[in-house]
RNA sequence: GGUCGGAUGGCCGAGAGGCGAGGCAAGGGACUGCAAAUCCCUCUACACGGGUUCAAAUCCCGUUCCGACCUCCA
């Protein structure tokens, strides 16, 4: 995988054959939406393929139920979290707890297999002060002047090593204008412990006082935690690369005294009709968007996986409507190839997945074998159900026999005897009215036959 | 200003120095009472200017344009 702190393409360690993984999570105040699944997608892929030449995989995702935006606090004046309960009225917590289970039900959806472990921030406040304390104690961080409690940005050397930002050029002004937090020693400092305030929600105890934790200590606490302080592979989006990993590596490896993380995996943005998907854009799209038009969400994982993980992708109506349709069409093939179980190895698709995970050319290898004339069919659906393991398209599944619809049987006899009897106008009336119950009526040479739409 | 990516046919998009990915859309055909589905065929491109090479979409230099990140973000 490409990695980028080193800025290339390097093997995953692992140690005898146990890979460890991290993936950030989502801040859960609203649904996830297509372009942060890709994220998501992007680890399953990862552990999938890892797991596919054998090793194990332990993989941890993160669930941001509290502190973050809290460095913003001054500027925007809300936690995100707490502006989402203010707007609904609602505890937090409830809010926090409605949009979990919505992002498991949607990574469900889209076949992505259930991390390890999702530990919240909320659950992880001891660890987190603890380690806190660790850094006060070994001179990383400080408490700032207004009490709340600061990492120390230039305590770390190699800082700046996986996004290439120096501290100096990260003197503010070029952008953005510097807006003093008042407690800082310098201004590429960070908070891991943001003091209350006038916030009376959603605070815990500490040495400092009352407060809540910082948006980047979460991932390091949770990751050597969880993981036995050592992450072979880390995904999350480029926008994280900074400052949530720059960050994150600092106090990570502050905390452990030594390289805390092996490879930085990000993905690329995800835009949608040309636009990054913001509110102001409205462009914002969910995946029960994708569900709501009809398609299989199993289609945005398909269209996703047509495009490497490091470029830029541009998703629309269209890709994602030519993705389901072909998804379709090769189910109806692996179908129509037999029903073994048998895996077959694909060298071609093998070294795609695990070259940098190409796995566009994965694609592009099973549709040159759904054509291939001189492969068996027993072949095709078994290296089919081999990448089907990393791709996680469901390529064998089976239309589930639902019965049918009321009346439904009636009009299909009644339309068969109207064409036998040459009464097209009554045949086209039938297919009309068995459309809206949701039926699509194909006529062959053995008569009509029928399928969901 | 700093750092990093791009630029391929109507559209989306792979490209590993040398017999032109693929998909979508469109047009034509086969099959159909019609439709749908399926199959066959057609449309053949690499931002611009130099260079290297027997050979460049691919490597090198320059130019133009686009995008991302640079204390909100997946």
């Amino acid at each position: 995988m490409y990695d980028t702190m080193s800025r290339e393409v390097k093997e995953i360690s692992h140690s005898d054959g146990k890979v460890t993984m991290y993936c950030c999570g989502p801040t859960v105040y609203r649904d996830a939406h297509v372009g942060n699944l890709r994220t998501f997608l992007l680890a399953d892929l990862i552990a999938r393929t890892l797991r596919l030449t054998g090793l194990e995989v332990c993989l941890i995702q993160n669930i941001t139920d509290v502190g973050h935006m809290a460095d913003d606090f001054v500027e925007t004046g809300e936690d995100k979290m707490l502006a989402e309960a203010k707007r609904t009225r609602t505890d937090p917590f409830e809010i926090a707890k409605r949009y979990e289970s919505r992002f498991h039900h949607d990574l469900k959806r889209l076949n992505v297999v259930r991390a390890d472990a999702y530990p919240k921030a909320s659950e992880n406040m001891n660890q987190m002060i603890g380690a806190i304390e660790k850094l006060i104690n070994t001179q990383h961080a400080y408490v700032g002047t207004d009490g709340s409690v600061y990492f120390d940005a230039a305590s770390v050397s190699s800082y700046g090593a996986i996004s290439g930002n120096k501290l100096d050029s990260l003197k503010p002004g070029h952008r953005y204008e510097y807006t003093d937090e008042g407690g800082k020693r310098f201004h590429a400092d960070w908070a891991l412990w943001k003091v209350a305030g006038g916030r009376t929600e959603m605070i815990w105890d500490a040495p400092w006082g009352k407060g809540f934790p910082g948006w980047h200590i979460e991932c390091s606490v949770m990751s050597i935690n969880m993981l036995n302080a050592h992450v072979d592979v880390h995904v999350g989006g480029i926008d994280l690369r900074f400052p949530h990993h720059e960050n994150e590596r600092a106090q990570s490896n502050a905390l452990t005294g030594n390289e805390t993380v092996d490879t930085w995996v990000h993905g690329e943005h995800l835009l949608f009709e040309g636009r990054k998907m913001s509110k102001s854009a409205g462009n914002v799209v969910l995946l029960q968007d994708v569900i709501d038009r009809g398609l299989d969400p199993l289609a945005l994982r398909f269209s996703l996986l047509e495009n490497r993980y490091r470029s830029q992708m541009d998703l629309s109506w269209a890709s994602l409507e030519a993705a389901h349709a072909t998804l379709r069409r090769w189910r109806t093939a692996v179908q129509s190839w037999g029903n073994s179980n048998d895996l077959k190895f694909d060298a071609e698709i093998n070294s795609a997945l695990t070259q940098d995970l190409d796995t566009p050319r994965a694609m592009q290898r099973l549709r040159t074998i759904e054509k291939d004339a001189s492969m068996g069919s027993l072949d095709k659906r078994a290296i089919f159900l081999y990448a089907d393991q990393v791709l996680g398209l469901d390529l064998d599944r089976v239309d589930e026999i639902k019965p049918l619809p009321e009346g439904a049987q009636a009009l299909l006899d009644a339309r068969a005897s109207a064409r036998a009897a040459k009464d097209w106008k009554r045949s086209d009336d039938l297919r009309d009215e068995l459309k809206e119950l949701g039926l699509e009526i194909k006529d062959g040479p053995e008569g009509q036959s029928w399928s969901w739409l």
